[in-house]
DNA sequence: TGACATTAGTCGCAACCCGCGACTAAATCA
DNA sequence: TGATTTAGTCGCGGGTTGCGACTAATGTCA
């Protein structure tokens, strides 16, 4: 049972890492735990991430099974990878024994868990425009400037500010609220929450080409 | 460790399942098996379909573990579901101890197999359009009414004719070879192969709107 | 031997979607 | 007051999609 602890911190997305015993080979490793045989898999994954965040994520997701030949810390043949999500203020206020790293600039790893780690970014990706991911990563309320940064991190490109929102508005995903954000200079931006619509007719996913 | 064989029969999908021991609750279950300490997962999986269908499996792929509480033969708490994929003319040929079943008329599974199988299809569903996976349900040669039928068996929805080959082409995902079939009455059919071509640009999914 | 039924395969239009540059709007800074 | 910065919108050109109507090739049956 391995955790995959995500937040995005300005235009970056972190990781977060434990350390390992002394007598392991690698230095930082992904939070993980051993099943005992009468405790439930979902559960108890939700409760590792809550124990080394020290607060309730945001989402915790499975991913899936790794039963390839390579190492792991346990030692057991069977690790499940999870996904936890937290929004970035959540995760920069944080104060633990574990610490962040950007995904794109990691420590060495044990060879499965970098398996699971990379498992776990790309399914993120993909699961991207089939349900709403994203706003797991924002404070309840945000502006679209902000929604589509964190797009763009996952995505890792760029898009294009007029087509971003008319997608999400063909969406019915967000609302606006009626508070207005100033950041310094610039106008000030309206905050939106996140708010589903069902819609009669076709709810079609969010699909933004660029 | 369980596994979802699936196969086409004429507009239906079909799911292999074996007869459980006499002592067991319910009567059909998905073929299953423990992993010992030293197997690894995705080679025993293989093994295990391969076991059960008397044949190789066009595809095998792993879809995720399964430890909610829920009640399954193997007294574990910990399942991994399997996604095995047969062609129609191989599953029809079919002569085992295991017996087909259409997936929209199960008898009763242990639940957390209901849960898989569930889980299997849906997966199933959500990849059509990421990976080339229809194919693996027909014979290696084809007509395209016949790989429309696969579609509209897996997406659950008629598709329109016209459309259907546009995508179909602009995705680059069969060739034609030079036989027809002629299947009684109405102009014979051309016969096409899977054959993915590499192309500059953007290599797209195949996405069908209707 | 034709007319009809049946299945395969294509064409083209209207509506919709998407990329993108250019614009307006509201704030701060000098 | 004017430059700068960030927010938000408009609209055009081109590509994609849904779909009805068409042509093509075969078997069936009077």
């Amino acid at each position: 049972m391995d955790v995959v602890i995500l937040a995005p911190s300005g235009r970056r997305l972190m990781v977060l890492l434990v350390r390992g015993p002394a007598q392991s080979r690698e230095k930082w490793q992904l939070p993980w735990r051993s099943l005992r045989p009468d405790e439930t898999l979902d559960d108890e994954a939700a409760k590792l991430a809550r124990k080394t965040l020290d607060t309730t994520p945001a989402l915790i997701e499975q991913i899936r099974a790794f039963g390839d030949g390579r190492r792991h810390p346990s030692g057991s043949e069977l690790s499940v990878a999870f996904l936890a999500l937290v929004d970035g203020d959540t995760g920069a206020g944080f104060e633990g024994d574990a610490t962040w790293f950007a995904t794109d600039d990691l420590p060495s790893l044990p060879p499965r868990q970098r398996g699971m780690l990379e498992a776990v970014l790309t399914s993120l990706r993909m699961r991207l425009d089939h349900g709403p991911i994203a706003f797991h990563l924002l404070p309840p309320t945000f502006t679209l400037t902000q929604l589509q940064e964190i797009y763009e991190l996952l995505l890792g490109r760029r898009l294009h500010k007029a087509s971003f929102r008319r997608s999400l508005h063909a969406a019915w995903l967000v609302e606006p609220t009626d508070e207005w954000r100033s950041e310094g200079r610039g106008r000030p931006a309206q905050l939106f929450r996140y708010a589903p619509k069902k819609r009669r007719g076709g709810r079609r996913g969010v699909r933004f080409g660029n």
